[in-house]
DNA sequence: ACCCAGGTGGCCC
DNA sequence: GGGCCACATGGG
């Protein structure tokens, strides 16, 4: 399977995306960290009771009273360790950078391995603010890309960095691309995940040999 | 009443 | 490296 064919592909059956618009980096970075496991609907409702406290922001989310902090945060679920995280998230980048801007500034590799040492970020939240919020070429690896894909008939191998380096491989290194792509796995596998699983798949399922096992569901 | 959602960290083998 | 568990609310 080619992966650059199933990208052009879905391109032109579901347009562009453009996707995860946002007020600002931090946005896209606390975003990343409570849209774990959860629906966007949730992050939208949390992310709007943030703003309203005015704590969308390093010094207001380290400040905020624990308790009143878990309120806005709730609705994502796992709200204990999510607020924890995002108060000692805001509270390191204030001691280390000062800002966000400084923090995304630094060199790809860098803010990286910064990010994947914060508690809560594992490598697909550090890559999806690395994308979105800091605009660099890093692919987003979640379990609706891994899904589809091997569905697609092409094992991905083992391990997060080789699948991502995999995939990125098959595609133009451009942050446009990377979005795009992201966005779109993210929509197809929400259509096809059990409720309506024959939605616009089947163009999809021409490029690749074992396409019928989406259907299918197995 | 169940199943799932744009994961992560801890622990075990 | 892989498998299993806790983390928790909201919608289908």
């Amino acid at each position: 399977m080619d992966v650059r064919r199933v990208y052009e592909r879905l391109r032109k059956i579901l347009g562009a995306r453009d996707w995860w618009k946002s007020d600002g980096s931090l946005e896209v970075v606390v975003g990343a960290l409570l849209t774990q496991q959860t629906t966007w609907r949730s992050v939208d409702v949390a992310l709007g009771r943030l703003k309203e406290r005015g704590w969308l922001s390093l010094e207001g989310l380290a400040a905020a009273p624990v308790e009143k902090l878990e309120d806005c945060v709730k609705p994502t679920g796992f709200y204990r360790v999510k607020t924890t995280r995002l108060q000692k998230l805001a509270t390191r980048v204030l001691e280390d950078y000062g800002n966000v801007d400084a923090l995304l500034h630094q060199e790809p590799r860098d803010l990286r391995q910064y990010l994947l040492g914060l508690d809560g970020i594992g490598p697909e939240t550090a890559d999806s603010i690395l994308l979105y919020a800091a605009g660099l070429p890093f692919l987003v690896v979640d379990t609706y890309t891994r899904r589809i894909v091997e569905r697609l008939g092409s094992p991905l191998p083992p391990g997060y960095e080789a699948a991502r380096s995999c995939l990125e491989g098959g595609l133009p290194r451009t942050v446009e691309t990377y979005r795009e792509f992201h966005a779109m796995m993210v929509e197809l596998g929400k259509r096809y995940c059990r409720r309506n699983p024959r939605c616009q798949l089947c163009p999809l399922l021409e490029l690749c040999p074992h396409g019928q096992d989406m259907v299918s569901g197995r």
